[in-house]
DNA sequence: TTTTTATTACGAATTAATTCGTAGAAAACT
DNA sequence: AGTTTTCTACGAATTAATTCGTAATAAAAA
């Protein structure tokens, strides 16, 4: 049994996904090109690096490819949403000690939100007190 | 210069923080047995690996400590909300792209909330609101 | 006083994540 | 056909975080 079917994606694990997430099943040269638009600083991504980054990623099964053609089309088999949600209970659990209420109360106090936006939420909330009957 | 005013403590920084936070200052043994009892596996951290941890921390300027004893007693330089600030807008940027909203969103969906968290939710809301003329 | 225990300092091993260089082969170009 | 470019595979270097072993010394216990 190889069993790390519940990995967290690491930092750079994420920015890949994000591109697919974003456009869908790509190369390796699209999402490497599409790891360097966003560039703050000088630092080039190499493509090796990438490529490397992505087989790994393929052991993990964060990654599927076709390489039915030599230039290989990958694509993630995890959803963005569960992704963030299993970086969201880890995170909780060490930066706000389990309390996902002092998280939202944190991340909502330094926030400018729009009226759309606080509106969403409250429609949530009055979702979740509905249900909670 | 040695500019490291502005790092985030790494996941081992923080469960010595918070130590730090909850009890107060203390000495490198009591914070290596307060890790030891949350322990789930049997995992045992060793005494050195808190020490040189802590020592590691004060040059960050994470912590500080009184050297006037030879058992040293060190203290949180930062606090709780400062370290929830720093790590959240990381974590905002990376794992949910910039969108605190989304990060609010998600971490409400997914969880039971008491009517009084709900209120409390809808509380700071409703200021943000009031504040927004 | 002698022995044992506890503490700090510090170098270094370990581990995980990231990065890259090189080799070999396919495809594209001239 | 011959050359150049592009791609994969893979070993290995690098980096950051964590962990630990050992030496020196202070304190406590016997």
């Amino acid at each position: 049994m190889s069993g790390f079917s519940y990995s967290r994606p690491t930092e750079g694990e994420l920015a890949i996904l994000q591109v697919l997430w974003l456009h869908g099943p790509g190369t390796v040269r699209f999402i490497n090109d599409e790891l360097n638009k966003e560039v703050s600083d000088g630092r080039e991504i190499g493509y090796t690096t990438t490529l490397k980054l992505m087989q790994l990623m393929l052991d993990k099964h964060l990654l599927a490819r076709d390489t039915s053609q030599r230039t290989h089309v990958y694509r993630a088999l995890i959803s963005e949403e569960e992704a963030r949600q299993r970086l969201l209970d880890k995170f909780v659990n060490t930066t706000f000690r389990g309390s996902a209420m002092d998280l939202v109360m944190q991340a909502l106090g330094n926030h400018e939100a729009s009226h759309e936006e606080l509106a969403a939420i409250k429609a949530l909330i009055q979702k979740m007190e509905d249900e909670q009957e």
